[in-house]
DNA sequence: GCTTGTTTCTTAGTATGCTAAGATAATGCC
DNA sequence: GGCATTATCTTAGCATACTAAGAAACAAGC
């Protein structure tokens, strides 16, 4: 085995620098943080996450919003089962194209969005506390040429992560 | 709602630069690029968890490796008897104190180490091609700094994270 | 129009993580 | 010593995400 130098690039040892273990836990933290707002109104980190993507826009397909989100179809179709069955979104056969299933928000989900989504500014902020704007402008980029990086051994993630960085609305 | 302006921390439209998005693509990506190199000998994304942390140190008992990975001990007790029975770790009371079980790797984990690890480093630099060494640190210590933030409020991750940037061993 | 292939959604089964509640062992206080 | 408290591990049940396989609607080629 190498001499560990830790920082190092070539560290096999550094384990507390894998960028895979710190991706982990600020996922994790980012999670658990934000339910305890959420769950007050009754919202899962779960359900955040297509919620959030909805209020951007909702009336898309669930393929749509699958690809929005780096998601599979089949986790779509069970958390959107979730979320109709807690009255927050309505689903309508395409009559376009009857394959396809369009997802609407209710709107008791609409009224949550000015509740819920200064949550998404409060804990940002809160992670960056002691940031410059310029490091976390860096830090975005970093992530994101990061993921860029890795769509290319990981083709899934290449649709979600494309659809970013290129501004997509 | 405030005008969008991409890139800003105030924007809360900005979903593509949310940093808890960011880390799932890129632990999700991780996990999934190392696992299809792992699974050629048998081992999963959430076994790697474990015997990597195993490899640097095994001889503890279920609750210092839930410490060190910050899992929780039923997790923990789970994926154990997962690779216990997978014949990769065995366990045994530890007899100067009953209520502990220690884990150590069999012989045969302990092969799997030297075939497994440069993986580690093959999926980082994967991850950071491009990037100067200054960078690479400067992201590592960006996100280190943003657990810290989390962790004040997000006791949990607290225990792992802190053995971490303190360079426990 | 019919067949063949593609797209979208669903179901079923699995993996990984959590919380809550319980069992057993150790520790501390009297 | 005996009893209450604490620590560790386990089980049970749930949440979230995956793959695989199938159903239904559409599209394309003949």
């Amino acid at each position: 085995m190498s001499k560990a130098q830790p920082g190092r690039k070539g560290d096999y040892w550094a384990f507390e620098d894998s960028l895979g273990y710190l991706a982990r836990l600020i996922f994790r933290s980012f999670s658990q943080v934000r339910e305890t707002r959420t769950l007050d109104h009754g919202i899962s980190a779960g359900q955040w996450t297509f919620l959030r993507q909805l209020w951007r826009g909702d009336g898309i397909s669930q393929h749509e919003l699958s690809r929005r989100l780096a998601m599979r179809d089949a986790t779509t179709a069970v958390a959107l089962r979730g979320l109709e069955e807690a009255s927050l979104v309505r689903r309508c056969v395409n009559p376009r194209d009857r394959r396809e299933t369009l997802v609407f928000l209710t709107p008791h989900a609409r009224r949550l969005r000015g509740l819920l989504f200064p949550v998404t500014e409060e804990v940002q902020s809160l992670a960056t506390r002691g940031f410059s704007d310029e490091e976390a402008a860096t830090l975005r980029d970093l992530m994101q040429r990061m993921i860029a990086n890795l769509a290319r051994e990981d083709p899934d993630i290449g649709e979600a992560g494309r659809c970013r960085w290129r501004g997509l609305r």
